[in-house]
DNA sequence: GTCTATACGATGATAGAC
DNA sequence: GTCTATCATCGTATAGAC
């Protein structure tokens, strides 16, 4: 029975919900390690003893946050999976570190931080984003697809990096710059 | 008296340098906040103690190991400073990643670590690089040199992470593929 | 300079009542 | 499901002897 079993894994009471919120905020703002359980319980205004019964530790909590991102991120790929034409593929994809609202950088400074901080596996993310940008160049038939895409990956992980880190001044101007460059 | 001072400043004894080099290896393979200084202190064989008297608490052996990191880092730029025509010091630049020896990578995951998960502030080592490949760009008067150094840059730092987390299978055919693009 | 012993606070986790 | 109380352990840091 995978549906139930599912559908039961979905309902949350309010306050694991508020569990998960709270951690997700903290490990993001300043890292897993530096996040003591009771700093989260505090934040989702719940006693710390409910944490670890709603999440057997406090890894388990972390795993469950990652889960989570793990929705968020296919949401946030689907422009790219849905495009079919190359050239409007590459277009979007150029366009993703600029698409970050900064209301999501903690979402990706967890993502960043957990690659560096914890060896956590997150390849699971970043495989399909280096999958997507493979086909276009297959489909465009340029020299060496794989490289071109390799390159282009890097240079959209290096954009996005300084972006959520705020040190990129004049977004827009560089936007068009790559726009122009690429498309 | 600056020399003077400079000169104390740079006698070691061996132990000092042990836990200097214990805690270098530790803080980039696991993490500063996950290495406990009991743990650098049998990888030094040294005594827990000692490691309070001769850097003052945690914070202060971390901020030591940085300003050891800060040397080699200018070492590391020397050529590209060096050089003067700037068709070449582009050649070089894009050398970078792929003159990281495998014994460095510690060196560069500790850099990435401190970058995202203490917020330390690494500019002091980034802002060098950015600098060089500004005067590149103004110096064979592109149309948007800031702009085009600023994606050079993104782009071989995301390649400079995936080579020490060793996701790229061959080095060299990306070298080759960048070199041609670029120079 | 170096070691041993130890204090002390922080933190992850459990038990049991409601 | 949730809270309160509590524990055991770990980790930083200090004191004092050699």
């Amino acid at each position: 029975m995978q549906i139930s079993y599912l559908a039961v894994r979905l309902v949350m009471t309010a306050k694991q919900e508020q569990i998960l919120q709270a951690a997700f905020e903290l490990f993001a703002m300043e890292g897993y390690r530096n996040t003591p359980t009771l700093k989260i319980a505090k934040r989702a205004k719940v006693s710390e003893g409910l944490i670890f019964k709603h999440y057997k530790n406090k890894h388990g909590l972390l795993t469950a946050v990652v889960d989570q991102m793990s929705v968020k991120f296919d949401e946030f790929l689907q422009p790219i999976k849905k495009e079919n034409n190359p050239k409007e593929k590459l277009r979007i994809a150029i366009h993703f570190p600029f698409l970050i609202k900064e209301e999501a950088f903690n979402f990706w400074k967890l993502l960043y931080r957990l690659k560096w901080e914890e060896a956590y596996d997150t390849s699971r993310m970043s495989r399909p984003i280096l999958e997507e940008l493979t086909n276009i160049f297959l489909a465009l038939e340029v020299e060496s697809p794989h490289l071109e895409a390799r390159v282009l990956y890097s240079m959209l992980e290096g954009v996005a990096m300084s972006i959520i880190r705020k040190e990129i001044p004049n977004k827009e101007a560089l936007l068009q710059f790559l726009l122009k460059r690429y498309v």
